[in-house]
DNA sequence: CAAAGCTCCTGACCGC
DNA sequence: TGCGGTCAGGAGCTTT
């Protein structure tokens, strides 16, 4: 499930191994993935060196000098595995879920692969590319210095929804996903249930820097690994061991000073919602 | 416009 | 051991 700290830690491992480096060659193997991988993607980038790589929500967009940027999503099980070109990238051999390849022109291998293909990998202009499709009406950074509670109150204004549900819709807050929207309503002491409109004011402030800490804590950690999610070197995550309450039902929250067995596991929006009922409350303080 | 429901996909897991 | 059923979940689409 990568959120924004798996996906800010895999755009770490790219910038630091081909930014200045460029596209050799360019395997698709498989085409239909969420998106469709355009057929013009090796024509259109081969040849170009990479300038930049920035991430945008849970986006990643990689800049090849006088290219279309390359948008990247990891989707639920989507991976990025780094070969380095003098060792393991001439030894590859293709797995079942390696859908493209890219080669660098020092052999350095990128291969992004994905079992369940939620993942996306198309082409956009690199010019205004911001205020194209899913950019355009996302909502903001939470690690960039404008994200605060009062810009995070304005966006739930109106919002009948719940707040879990809220917090993970990308144009409220850009790259929060379910994990850490559980983690950061612990943090700030907001029930998943509580109205989204109605956290606001200093509770606001609460939350949004929760999330600013939690997400922080996770990219410090290399992100959390439940499933399919890996670094670019392949290493796992660690974050998930500092869970407070996601994937906790019928256990202890951190720190915790309850009832024993306190976390509890609803469903919102079809999606599970971990908390604590004792630290998290329904009445706004 | 907002929000809920549905869908895509496959590996992991459970129960018999 | 093997098989069928269920679940997870990001985001876009459809329905209400």
């Amino acid at each position: 499930m990568p959120e924004l700290p798996e996906v800010e830690t895999v755009r770490r491992g790219l910038a630091q191994s081909i930014i200045g480096k460029s596209f050799s060659s360019i395997d698709v193997r498989r085409r239909d993935l969420r998106v469709s991988v355009p057929g013009n993607l090796a024509a259109a980038i081969k040849g170009c060196r990479v300038e930049d790589i920035v991430r945008r929500g849970k986006y990643i967009v990689i800049f090849p000098e006088g290219a279309p940027a390359i948008i990247l999503h990891l989707g639920m099980s989507g991976r990025v595995d780094i070969l380095k070109g003098n060792s393991s990238g001439s030894k590859y051999k293709a797995q079942k879920h390696d859908h493209v390849i890219f080669t660098m022109n020092d052999k350095t291998k990128v291969v992004f692969s994905d079992p369940r293909r939620f993942g996306m990998l198309y082409l956009v202009s690199a010019d205004g590319w911001e205020n194209k499709k899913p950019f355009s009406a996302m909502g903001p950074e939470p690690l960039e210095p404008g994200f605060d509670g009062a810009v995070l109150e304005e966006n739930l204004r109106g919002k009948k929804c719940n707040i879990k549900s809220a917090l993970l819709d990308q144009n409220v807050v850009a790259g929060v996903g379910n994990i850490y929207a559980c983690e950061a309503l612990f943090v700030s002491g907001i029930h998943p249930e509580r109205q989204a409109a109605s956290v606001k004011g200093r509770e606001a402030g609460l939350l949004a820097d929760a999330i600013r800490s939690v997400l922080k804590k996770a990219i410090a950690a290399g992100g959390s690994s439940l499933k399919d999610y890996r670094k670019t070197d392949g290493s796992l995550g660690y974050f998930q061991h500092s869970f407070s309450v996601y994937d906790k039902e019928s256990r202890k929250c951190a720190g915790c000073t309850c009832k024993d067995k306190c976390v509890q596991r609803i469903v919102q929006a079809g999606r599970s919602t971990f908390f604590c009922p004792v630290k998290q409350k329904k009445k706004a303080s």
